[in-house]
DNA sequence: TTGTTGTTTCCTGATT
DNA sequence: CAATCAGGAAACAACA
């Protein structure tokens, strides 16, 4: 058992992660979070807006971040059918969202239920009220730089918004099937999960790639398209990953282990030759700038 | 309760 | 020489 009583929650004031940590690069203690995305908050959507008054962009980053937290693909649905602001869909009932989403649907209508009598998420998966905290308390300011670890990365960087994005005539449409058409149409597929404290370690690498803004310097995109990048400060985001996972003992050496291990699931692919730099494989979601 | 998953920890040896 | 890389093996915690 993860020993962590709120003693070691909020690491004690020894030379701490933290220490280490802005020790290692300064920018890290207060960047400029006014910066990130225009037009966005730079905040989580969830705490200060009500589904009611959601843009629609605040409505797609709420369906990508329960996609992701849900380890639900997200060519798994239909995007086109919910391209609608909050209000609208707030207005949608149970059987719309299986219209629109098929067997993903309850999952989404029950998401923004909960959104709508708690003010956030109430459902296990997510993070809790406390996980927030710890992070919030912890840090030199308030970039809150996992606050939402499983998703926490504005949506606009993992499936472009494209204008060509049909003007649809909301839910009523059939849910034609994505692209791909990697789902079975009749049969619900499984939502598959098992996500202990929000997020995988490949899905946390990917969020510091996609927000640079809020951890800088750690790890940096060799090439974007093909997904390769480097560690910079390898020993740093292992310091970054342990205090994740309230590990003060997690090391390079140690997450490099866990690493490697995504070569067989392909997850990440072998760059050889090429220390501390990876390539995200066929089976690593999220991380390119045109996600479908 | 048991099996699985995703690490974490440790280790030996090779490479840069 | 130190830092990494490669994997095997075992331990572990969270889940299903």
């Amino acid at each position: 058992m993860v020993l962590l009583p709120s003693s070691v929650m909020s690491i004690p004031s020894t030379m701490s992660v933290d220490n280490q940590l802005t020790a290692s690069w300064s920018p890290y203690s207060c960047p400029d979070v006014s910066m990130v995305t225009p037009g966005y908050t730079g905040r989580l959507w969830s705490q200060d807006l009500q589904p009611q008054y959601w843009s629609k962009f605040q409505v797609w980053e709420w369906l990508q971040q329960t996609l992701d937290m849900h380890q639900i693909d997200a060519t798994s649905i239909p995007f086109h059918n919910f391209d609608m602001d909050g209000r609208q869909l707030c207005s949608m009932s149970y059987q719309d969202f299986t219209r629109a989403a098929g067997s993903v649907g309850p999952i989404l209508y029950q998401s923004l239920c909960d959104l709508k009598w708690n003010g956030q998420y109430g459902t296990t998966e997510m993070y809790t009220p406390m996980d927030i905290k710890t992070e919030i308390d912890d840090l030199p300011c308030s970039i809150l730089p996992f606050k939402d670890e499983t998703s926490f990365y504005s949506t606009a960087d993992i499936f472009d918004i494209k204008p060509s994005f049909q003007p649809s005539s909301l839910v009523t449409s059939p849910a034609p099937p994505s692209p791909d058409s990697k789902q079975p149409h009749s049969r619900p597929h499984p939502v598959k999960k098992h996500n202990p404290r929000g997020t995988h370690l490949w899905e946390f690498i990917r969020d510091i790639l996609l927000h640079p803004e809020r951890n800088p310097g750690l790890i940096k995109w060799e090439d974007r398209t093909e997904g390769v990048f480097r560690f910079l400060k390898s020993e740093a985001v292992a310091q970054l990953w342990g205090k994740k996972k309230n590990n003060s003992s997690m090391t390079y050496e140690k997450l490099s282990r866990a690493m490697r291990y995504y070569y067989k699931r392909e997850i990440l692919e072998r760059v050889d030759g090429r220390r501390l730099v990876y390539k995200f494989g066929r089976n690593a979601r999220g991380w390119r700038e045109s996600e479908k």
